[in-house]
DNA sequence: CTATATACGGAACCATCGCTCCGTTTGTCA
DNA sequence: TGACAAACGGAGCGATGGTTCCGTATATAG
């Protein structure tokens, strides 16, 4: 691979990275190249589809989160590591906008991501119900369930322009709702 | 105005308001048309834009709401009234997913509509307040927060194809860590 | 019944956006 | 340094969707 296109391909990866983290998948393609200062057929040489520099960008953080899911899997405290880590998503998907598209799956079929996403799901709910079997989470809710209740809000959040105070009020009522009642 | 006209403007809110309800505000202004038995050209003399004909809609939806949180200020048990709302909007925003686009304003910035909201979030806000006083609800949290929860998940909760048990669920999750600590 | 204002239908217009195509430029190897 | 494969740029295509325009149809007043 010739210097100048290994050069660019890492560009546009960077530079879209931080256009979707703050901006959203909404961003136009041509918008993206512009910000790179490239024509758009570079970065389709690069990217086949849009969903493809997508699933590139977004990949590799949702791995991330699977292993940090699994590593607490294996923590001493399993409730704290539960909350620990829904935490962590609530912070990952305030940071990054593209990080809610993809797990909502909203237009994006990309069998990659689908096959990290029932990764993800299958390690949120061993964190889940090993959580619950140490009583610290109450066991009529499920991995799917957490899932969409976190990620909602954070959505919302998002789109009401709340801030890191708001958020993490809302995740308190949360946390507290999905201990054990009494 | 010309007996037809009446006929034909009462029957594309009909037609709008089921589309909407259940297929959400992505639906094209043709199809609305189409499935109304009417021209494009008839819709645009009724409704000036899209945005116009949805905010006929939701306008009446969110004044009903508004009035719900109002009795609601004046009842006789201030929790229940405040958990009674809230899962009202739960199956309200369940059953109408132009309900959420509404709230969430995406996109949406009708005037009328915007007023709405406001008058929303203060009678939301004496709802709670009242809740918080009686002591049925914890005090470190405001009406946004409530409604960015509880929309949020509503919204999530749609979009993951969540049934009634579900909503429920979550919903049970929201309501308990409403609820004062301890 | 006729005249006419009113309403209707839908082809066409325009903007947006993902993506392709191809003439031009540039890195690299001999 | 030349030759050529590789990479680049960006005009343009096709699809979608909101909106407009105007020729045709129709309700209704006189």
């Amino acid at each position: 691979m010739r210097a100048d296109a290994e050069r660019n391909r890492r560009h546009v990866l960077e530079v879209a990275m931080a256009t979707f983290a703050t901006e959203g998948l909404a961003v136009p393609i041509d918008e993206i190249a512009r910000r790179a200062g490239l024509g758009v057929g570079t970065l389709y040489r690069h990217f086949p589809t849009k969903e493809a520099l997508f699933a590139a960008i977004v990949e590799g953080r949702l791995e991330e989160l699977v292993d940090l899911a699994r590593a607490g899997a294996r923590a001493a405290d399993p409730g704290a590591a539960f909350f620990a880590f829904i935490t962590r998503m609530v912070e990952e998907g305030a940071a990054k906008r593209d990080f809610l598209t993809a797990l909502a799956g909203k237009g994006v079929d990309l069998e990659r991501i689908a096959a990290i996403k029932l990764r993800m799901r299958r390690a949120i709910s061993a964190l889940l119900m090993r959580a619950q079997r140490a009583g610290a989470v109450r066991r009529d809710v499920n991995a799917v369930d957490v899932l969409t209740l976190v990620m909602g809000t954070v959505h919302a959040a998002d789109r009401h322009g709340a801030g890191a105070a708001e958020r993490r009020r809302m995740l308190a009522v949360i946390v507290d709702g999905l201990r054990p009642r009494g």
